[in-house]
DNA sequence: TCGGAAACCCGACTCTGGTAGGGGTGATGT
DNA sequence: ACATCACCCCTACCAGAGTCGGGTTTCCGA
């Protein structure tokens, strides 16, 4: 934690705002001697080029196009002597897991404290690893992340918007109906509707485009 | 943008990194005499209560257990002076058109750089509203932020990998057969096999059920 | 007063999804 | 040499999904 040392560190985060937040922190806080940010993997070969490995190489799981996976796959294989420190939006366990197959070094999901955080990094810095267990508690295994739309915001009935729910939720018509306390041929009609009204033939082709999406009543 | 003046800030975001690096940015680069980072809805009110209404409050979308709907409309209701500045990780026109409605004063998605940030905070704080009408380029309707697994990963043998993969985008069993040269027998065949695997009953439980991953050949 | 829209019900039909049987090939490994 | 597994094909059957063409009530606005 010496900040006369020549420690340096490299955050790559596609929000520009964040990866600048993180280095500005890792210099104060991490005794980083060094700390830059870059939001593109392509920026980030050419910086190694230009400044060499960094010591430490944290980087956003979620980069634009998909995940980090190749980057750090190229970073380890290239530059094995940079320590590698893996942060994400949601604490995947699945994500983890991934990562660890990788031989990275650490892991975090990223709304831990900031004390915490720089405990990972300084343990990390010292050779040991890190992988966060506790998942992030908002998620088991339902996705919080939808974005509420009324039924009326799609033109649809407010008996519409509540079959569309349910459908939603994998439940065939019966049970919709028993739900609802309707015959199964009103419910069809309804999801009839829906179907029109939403430019869609089945209802997998329906969860499949409203998929991230939740209705409230 | 005069650092005299009494112009002061809160940041809303469940992320405690990101929140302080934006505090920190608002300081040092928007002119902002006082900029507090806070992590839980609960902690603003509180916050609010023993300093005062800030001049501007600065609030992430994806606050953990939904959204900052409810949080905005009591900020605007409770304290109309105060302007509000929304910011999203994924710069959905859907979400801007939603907080449009609440009077909020403006939108950004997260990813925009530091220098566009700075502009629209001392546009809001000039009385002006600033709504950015550029969608995040990354995802037009196909949500990129999907966990890659493999077939293997789930216990599938390749062929019903390739399958699973064609049935998550919604393709009726017929128009799978088209595309691997099968009899549409065979896929439901193969279709069987997934469901006992992944222990499911129907395409729609196992949709619903995988939503948000995406399996790569 | 007369639409029209929303909600509800019914019967009958077609198509897809899914399961149950049966069988056949080739590769792999014991 | 035999078993196993992945892969492929077939017939047949049944339940669910979805459509079509009827119908009733209620309520609301022209």
């Amino acid at each position: 934690m010496d900040p006369t040392d020549n420690t340096s560190a490299l955050v790559i985060d596609d929000h520009p705002l964040v990866a600048r937040g993180i280095a500005d922190y890792l210099r104060a806080y991490c005794g980083c001697a060094q700390a830059d940010a870059i939001c593109r993997a392509s920026d980030l070969w050419e910086h190694i080029e230009r400044h060499g490995a960094p010591t430490l190489a944290l980087v956003d799981f979620w980069l634009p196009g998909g995940t980090a996976l190749p980057v750090l796959e190229r970073l380890r294989r290239d530059y094995p002597a940079t320590r590698l420190l893996v942060i994400s939006g949601d604490g995947d366990v699945a994500i983890r897991d991934k990562v660890r197959r990788l031989a990275v070094d650490g892991f975090l999901p990223k709304h831990v404290e900031p004390a915490h955080f720089a405990l990972a990094v300084s343990a990390i810095l010292r050779g040991e690893v890190w992988f966060d267990d506790a998942p992030c508690a908002s998620l088991g295994g339902e996705e919080a992340r939808e974005l509420p739309l009324s039924a009326a915001e799609l033109g649809l009935t407010p008996r519409q918007g509540e079959v569309l729910a349910l459908m939603l939720k994998g439940l065939p018509n019966k049970r919709i109906a028993q739900m609802l306390s309707l015959t199964e041929q009103t419910v069809k009609e309804h999801v009839s509707g829906i179907f029109e009204r939403l430019g869609v033939r089945n209802r997998i082709e329906l969860i499949t485009r409203l998929r991230g999406k939740r209705i409230d009543a």
